[in-house]
DNA sequence: TATTGTTATACTCTATAACTATA
DNA sequence: TATAGTTATAGAGTATAACAATA
């Protein structure tokens, strides 16, 4: 159902045993757009809501400034010390290339470190400095909390459920 | 194409109330990372699951040429012929000035046109030509496709029940 | 004075080629 | 020959200021 208007919806179509319909956004203004086919599609919900989760999540890192991306990076570094560059950042699906400013910065603020591999003389063992833990200790923190609220909104069991739903698309 | 190769496993979340879980055994090979802190992240399961989602739609889209904004734009401007720019561009969260080249382009296409409206002749009035229809048919036909895979992938009622979770974030 | 569409611009992300020094 | 880190660069995507026409 749904569908504000009466306009163009989905007329042909029968075959539709995956069920593309049952989001619907209530009444709004008076003079509010017809939303309803975008809001069934998987894709455009998943764009949507990673931006909304993404903007809180910089907001509330803003104290510790650091980027969603950033703390990802020292999350790892942090649960993997020692690994290569390209380890790290393939890992996380970041282009080697683009990984060196990264790190630059991460290092200019004293966060992490490049060590000399022992055993190869081209990489680097990527390590946190102590300022690094303790700024890495603060952030979990605060993803936590950011996490717990977002269990709420999704009610009872539903961040689980949300997160091996994900799981499976990946 | 082919972005991101990481080595992702699939931990099984054990359910645990409100606090976050992040004790998943990894079954890792000999030097694979350990991952376990951000796979419980809801940020980035979002962010990952949006790019794979996205780029199979943009693997499926090639034929039509048609990105993920753009079939939302047809999308939307089909539902609510003769809206104006503005109206479109915020239902989508597009900035306005970034609408203008997005237009021109759909225009220069033949797909969509912006009328004169008859009320205000500072605004246009967006709608669709024949051939932006045929082609968002064509376009809606597929998307259905990979709807339909993807409440595949999610398993009974999986889809829906993302769908769901989804706009509680939003 | 406010709004619509537009231009110009800038900043972030992301992707690729190519270099260097090692292996 | 292949790999690790790097440089340079190009392309999307997104954000804001400002202007002309119109309300």
């Amino acid at each position: 159902m749904a569908s504000s208007t009466e306009g163009m919806r989905r007329g042909r179509s029968t075959a539709r045993s995956a069920t593309v319909d049952e989001a619907e956004e209530a009444t709004a203004g008076p003079d509010a757009l017809d939303l309803s086919g975008l809001n069934a599609v998987v894709g455009y919900a998943l764009r949507r809501a990673q931006l909304a989760v993404f903007e809180d999540f910089i907001a509330r890192f803003a104290t510790l400034d650091l980027t969603p991306a950033q703390y990802s990076v020292l999350l790892v570094i942090g649960n993997n010390p020692g690994r290569k560059q390209a380890e790290i950042a393939a890992a996380l699906g970041i282009q080697r290339p683009n990984f060196v400013s990264m790190l630059d910065e991460l290092e200019r603020r004293g966060l992490a470190e490049r060590l000399p591999s022992a055993t190869d003389r081209r990489s680097h063992a990527l390590v946190l400095t102590k300022a690094g833990s303790a700024l890495l200790a603060r952030a979990r923190a605060m993803q936590d909390e950011q996490e717990r609220e977002l269990a709420q909104k999704l009610g009872p069991g539903g961040r689980e459920m949300l997160v091996a739903l994900l799981q499976r698309l990946m």
